[in-house]
DNA sequence: GTCTATAGAATGATAGAC
DNA sequence: GTCTATCATTCTATAGAC
């Protein structure tokens, strides 16, 4: 279907260029027809860019989902360390963490309700599969240390390394992730 | 001078726009001058930008440096959790800090090197001033945790906490900054 | 240093033929 | 569903008067 590859292309090309930097003349050309003919998929820029951020929330959630059901019955060091070696590495592999990322941090002011909406979805199913997994597994965690504390803690690093991660110097990610790994888990369980 | 007034005009727009999305016409206005004007003091757009940016830099540079010298004889803990609490309350103070990640975080790709290098500026003069602290204070740490550790997971919640700061959530961002300070400090001492 | 006038290109969007 | 033709608007930028 040509409207999923209008969005494909456009996913990319927001994801680079920002809502108000990326034109419907690039995307179209990339997808190799002309600007008028998106108006036959979509009635505008911003349907577009909603439906965009739509699949681009749903594909998000769908990884994460998927990964609390693989990692079900993991040890907690595993499924936590997993994950963020899992989610750090799909940066690479195709534009939609960069585009969410972008889209959620900095929305563009005419859909700023919208995509909070959607961001929350997200970071309140990261919050609960999250705690859920401290909750299973609270008798690895120091008494003092409570499912949701562990839970905060984890994501703000989470959340860290997202940052790192855009600023692109592999070797620095890495020390980071290492060092708040090692420091993390001595928090909550030596 | 009208090209500082312009400067911070700018940053204001930038901030919340992004480049792309903020107009010399939209700056000129809150200005109260014409568009055309704005040559009279920048060559062009991506001067005003560059400009801008370095302004933006310069500011942040300038808070951490001062912070350092303000709590150079404040102790291990005291230091760490003020510098959280002051960066963070200077969110809601003006756009400067949101000027600066947005540009960081995505930078136009006309000016990627050179945003890229102000950004590292930033980030290794943080690295090395923080570096210093755990140094000086060494011996609040656990013999196992190297100053460079402690270093670089601190400076990773920090940017846990500033991707939070973007959210908007205000009683989510305090459960962050609690939980995350309260397991770093028993990861790195107790 | 600010203004008017204007250029030239690009933008999102519509109408209608095929 | 894609095309050509076209529109109205906005954009950055320049030239030149005051």
């Amino acid at each position: 279907m040509k409207s999923n590859q209008l969005k494909e292309v456009a996913l990319n090309q927001f994801a680079l260029h920002g809502y108000q930097g990326a034109s419907l003349a690039s995307i179209a050309n990339e997808v190799g027809i002309k600007k008028q003919s998106i108006y036959a998929h979509f009635k505008s820029k911003e349907e577009l860019f909603i439906s965009t951020f739509n699949d681009s929330l749903d594909n998000e959630l769908q990884f994460i989902k998927q990964f609390m059901e693989e990692n079900h019955s993991v040890p907690l060091e595993e499924v936590l360390y997993n994950f963020l070696n899992e989610y750090l590495g799909r940066y690479q592999k195709d534009h939609n963490m960069s585009f969410f990322m972008r889209t959620s941090f900095f929305p563009p002011l005419e859909f700023e309700e919208q995509i909070k909406s959607g961001t929350n979805t997200f970071v309140n199913e990261l919050e609960s599969l999250f705690l859920l997994v401290f909750k299973i597994r609270k008798a690895d965690l120091k008494p003092s240390i409570a499912p949701e504390s562990a839970m905060m803690s984890f994501l703000t690093i989470f959340d860290g390394l997202l940052v790192e991660l855009l600023y692109g110097f592999p070797d620095r990610l890495q020390k980071r992730l290492t060092s708040s790994w090692n420091i993390y888990w001595q928090g909550i369980t030596e």
